[in-house]
DNA sequence: CTCCGCCTTGACGTGGACGTCAAGTCCAGT
DNA sequence: ACTGGACTTGACGTCCACGTCAAGGCGGAG
C-alpha cells in the first residue's frame, strides 16, 4: 500500500508518517515511480507508535517498541528495553501525578480562602 | 530600582521581565536615560506572576491576579476574575490527574503483563 | 488532451516562555 | 581617558510533533 492508505488505516496523516521516517522509526521501500511502498508489518509499527504516542509517550520512547517488533517479537513490549521504558514512564507518571495533586490541593486551599474573604459574615 | 535588581529580587531574569512587559503584565516608567524604573509594587507583581507560573499557571492566567493587585487589593486573588481562574484550574488539574492516573494504571498493567511473559514458569 | 487525485521534496509556521547573541548606549569607578 | 558592568532594542534559536503551503511528477478516467 502507499502512504495515503497507511495513514488512513493507521489513524494518522501522511505528514506524520514521513516525520516518523525522518526519525528512523519507519522505513520504506520505494516503488519504480519513487513512491513509498508499505506492507502490513508497517501498519503494525504505525499502530504501535500511535497507541503509545496517544497516551503521552514521546516518539523517542516508542523506538524500543518499534525495534522490538522489527526484531520479530509478537508484541512491542517483549524486549527489556521496552520494559525499561514502561518502568521509567510509571515513575514519571507517579511523580507528575503527585506534583499535580499537591498543586491542586494548594489551589483549592487558596480558592477556599478567597471565597471565605469575599463572604466574611457567615453564610 | 532598575530591571537587573528587580529580576534578582524576583527570582527571574531581565529577559523574562521584558517579556512580561511585552504582554502587558508589567508596566514601567522610564528614567531620564531611557532605562526602566521599578518600585516595590512592581516587585509584588513579579512575585505574584512567578508564584503562579511556578505552579503551572500560563502567563495569561496570571493576568487577573496582576490586575487585582493593580486595583489596590491586598492579594491577587481578592477579585472574582482571579477566583474564576482558580476554579478553572482546579477543574483542569482534576481532569489532568484523572487522565494521568488512567494512563499510569494502563502502563502498569502492560508492565505486569510483559514481566509475566518474560518469566513464564512461576517465580 | 485534460482533469483529478495521489504522490514527491523542501521549507516555513505553530505554541509558550523565554535563551542568547548583536550592536550600541549610559554611568560609576579608577 | 578608559574600563567594566548594566542597560537598550531587535531578532533569531529552542523544544516537539507535526500542519500547511508551494511547485512539481505520475497515473488512470473521461
Amino acid at each position: 500500500m502507499r502512504i495515503g492508505e497507511l495513514a488512513r488505516r493507521g489513524g494518522t496523516t501522511t505528514r506524520a508518517l514521513r516525520y516518523y521516517e525522518s526519525l528512523g522509526l519507519l522505513s520504506s521501500r520505494r516503488g519504480a515511480n519513487g513512491q513509498r511502498e508499505y506492507d502490513e508489518d508497517d501498519l503494525r509499527l504505525v499502530n504501535e507508535i500511535r497507541s503509545l504516542a496517544d497516551i503521552g509517550f514521546a516518539l523517542e520512547d516508542t523506538r524500543p517498541f518499534v525495534q522490538c517488533l522489527r526484531d520479530g517479537h509478537r508484541t512491542g513490549d517483549a524486549c527489556p528495553a521496552s520494559v525499561e521504558v514502561y518502568r521509567r514512564k510509571v515513575a514519571e507518571l507517579d511523580a507528575c501525578i503527585s506534583r499535580l495533586q499537591a498543586v491542586r490541593d494548594q489551589v483549592r486551599a487558596q480558592l477556599q480562602e478567597a471565597e471565605q474573604r469575599s463572604r466574611p459574615c457567615g453564610r
